[in-house]
DNA sequence: ACCTGAACACCGTTCAAGT
DNA sequence: ACCTGAACACCGTTCAAGT
């Protein structure tokens, strides 16, 4: 009960700052929510995954073990709720992106440096995102967080659809026969993810570490989106250019943000 | 040092299965350490990662903690153990498949369903390899084992650059300008990678989910493929064929296996 | 109604004692 | 030289007792 009112506050708290619908004593609750999961993602970025302790969070927080146990169902349930923290992050940088001006496939770069973007910023939670999807992990989440959970994913969904849907309709993209929107979708999410995945997450790997100084990410991005007939081809435009503009025109804070302190490899 | 031996032991009676290079006895100790990977394996198969515990492996197998010991460093060491059990099943596939009789193109194509079908036959070692390249998991693991994981590493990938290299040799793949061989084996990868872990371990997912039926897998490799100028074209050409000719002339025998019971997304 | 922390069953790792 | 299992410190989860 003191976990779906939870994600309702928090919920309510981002999307209408001012409502005042739940009392103060909600409001607390809510917070204190925030604040167990920002000291579990502290733990998690000191040492890993193997840190995240339920006697390590109770012991790094003024809370005591009851307390969390009346917020979080299991250690899964924190997971998942980091899972949460990762993808609100990432809506708020997809939201940023799409108010890049350009043609319909700079648009989708640079909803593709937003993902990019996030990853960078934030690597553990970005792993939390998969982690959080593998069935055990699912099974022992409370309902009210897989239902959030959910949410934010149909949120993310429907921005990477429309942006296709309107590409299509101004006749930039011009879908191979069978390919629908779905099917499309699904392919830009692959190659984003596949990418950040291996670049992150394998460093040591021989095939990976010899790539340095190349930029990877922004080649697979082409040559996809060519196959996929969304014009102009990377033939006749200069993408590597127009990510440059999206780097200097929506994400510069990030970029700073980024350049003060973070993994080598994915700078 | 037993784990150093066994590592070689084991490689030895797969290459020359009549050596006799090697005293009873460390085969013995090799061929227990198999066993014990393959008790880890069934554990983790049965009931998740979760599942995976010194203790349940000690009680699974006839040997005492301390022999466990003796083989695995740590239990990241037991996970390393299953990554490598993994990469030899995966390169396995990847031989059978570069037996395939066809256009440079779709030798590929064969590659990437051997890389599809050892993560269908595998879910569990898949996810596996992924998991083993992480920080906490490398650092625990024993300096031996990291080393055969490195080999078969570098095996895989070597398979793939020769299949690109031999392509722009008889210039069937037109490299776009700036695409170094590197870069086109790291795309083929994350496409291939991507696709399978959000196919196999995001199946809640909305934006998954919809695509029942159609065959998301061959969809992004087509795009990736013509966007990295690898004739013939997909417009030219009919993978979908090519792709059941792969299925049936090298690849029966697992379909088969696969056909039996598994999970359902995948199938 | 919510908070607390002792209690329990289990886990990873070690090592003195055996063979 | 290798094996054993008791022992230790730690972990996830619960719940009776408090406020």
């Amino acid at each position: 009960m003191l976990k779906f009112l939870c994600d309702i506050a928090n919920k309510e708290s981002r999307s209408c700052p001012l409502a005042q619908r739940f009392s103060k004593k909600q409001q607390a609750i809510a917070d204190r929510e925030q604040e167990l999961l920002q000291i579990a993602l502290q733990l998690v970025e000191a040492e890993g995954y193997a840190n995240l302790t339920m006697d390590k969070l109770t012991a790094a927080s003024p809370y005591s073990k009851g307390t969390i146990y009346n917020h979080f169902s299991s250690k899964e349930d924190v997971i998942t709720g980091l899972c949460n923290t990762a993808l609100r992050h990432e809506i708020h940088l997809f939201k940023k992106a799409a108010l890049f001006e350009g043609s319909s496939r700079e648009k989708a770069l640079a909803l593709h440096q937003a993902y990019l973007l996030s990853a960078k910023m934030q690597p553990i939670l970005f792993s939390c995102v998969l982690t959080a999807k593998s069935p055990w992990v699912q099974e022992k989440s409370s309902p009210a967080r897989i239902k959030a959970q959910q949410e934010l994913e149909k949120e993310i969904s429907d921005m990477v659809d429309q942006l296709l849907q309107n590409a299509i309709v101004i006749n930039e993209l011009r879908p191979k026969a069978g390919a629908t929107v779905d099917l499309m979708a699904f392919a830009h999410w692959a190659i984003s993810f596949g990418g950040i995945a291996l670049l992150s997450s394998a460093s040591e790997t021989y095939s990976i570490d010899r790539l340095q100084g190349t930029d990877p990410f922004l080649y697979n991005l082409n040559c996809m989106l060519d196959g996929m007939n969304w014009l102009p081809l990377s033939t006749d435009w200069d993408y590597g250019q127009s990510w440059l503009r999206i780097e200097q025109e929506i994400f510069s804070a990030e970029r700073q943000q980024l350049a003060t302190a973070l993994p080598e490899i994915l700078r």
